[in-house]
DNA sequence: TGGACATCTCAGCCATGGCTGACACATTCA
DNA sequence: TGAATGTGTCAGCCATGGCTGAGATGTCCA
């Protein structure tokens, strides 16, 4: 490894900052265990708040907050069961979250 | 959108937390802007610790502790420069940054 | 209609973590 | 050798953000 380092020792200080913007808030949102969590868990399907609290050992208030963000961002989005409307379905977004994927690979790929 | 949701009205509450502590860790990392912006210079080749907080408009000290975290967490390495032995430059893994995304796509492919 | 249930909202507390300043260490050069 | 330069380390301050508790809204059922 490392077998071809720069020759230059002069360090070139016209050096841009990269745009990482969308990466980084992407990156700000999975890394709460919860918010990461919540996805996985929706790649597989909808699923209800007391559903994934219950799975995540967390309350459902704390639970409905990080999906009030995780669905501000655009990755899920709600939607009332027919059958019982008590219950707030979540479903992923799976065009944003390719998008946000996308963009964290602008980083890491 | 949303043709398909599930035709039971009783919340399964079995669901399993899943294992996404490897996603977290690296999505923690990528959530700051410094070291988001690190990996993503890295990405294009090594740098110096000047050079990239020239480009960022940080302080060389604070950079130096983003790449700490970067290094604990073997996504680059540094190297002392051969000519100029002041210099630390440093490189991104590879094959760390290629399991970063991977363990990223688990949550959002 | 009233009670139970599922969810949402929000203010407040508190822990985590980023930035700073000061200092230490290594390397180069006069 | 001493000064200058590039980098690393660490304690301390402070802002950001997660969790909690309380209350409100909407839905179902007796």
């Amino acid at each position: 490894m490392s077998t071809e380092l720069p020759v230059i020792a002069q360090p070139k200080m016209d050096l841009a900052a990269p745009d990482i913007a969308d990466a980084q808030a992407v990156a700000a949102l999975l890394g709460d265990r919860v918010r990461a969590s919540i996805l996985r868990i929706l790649r597989d399907g909808p699923h209800c708040v007391c559903e994934m609290a219950a799975a995540l050992g967390e309350r459902e208030n704390n639970v409905s907050n990080h999906l009030a963000k995780l669905r501000e961002a655009g990755l899920v989005h709600a939607v009332r069961h027919g059958t019982n409307g008590r219950f707030q379905y979540y479903e992923r977004d799976d065009e944003a979250a390719a998008a946000a994927l996308a963009a964290l690979a602008e980083v890491l790929r």
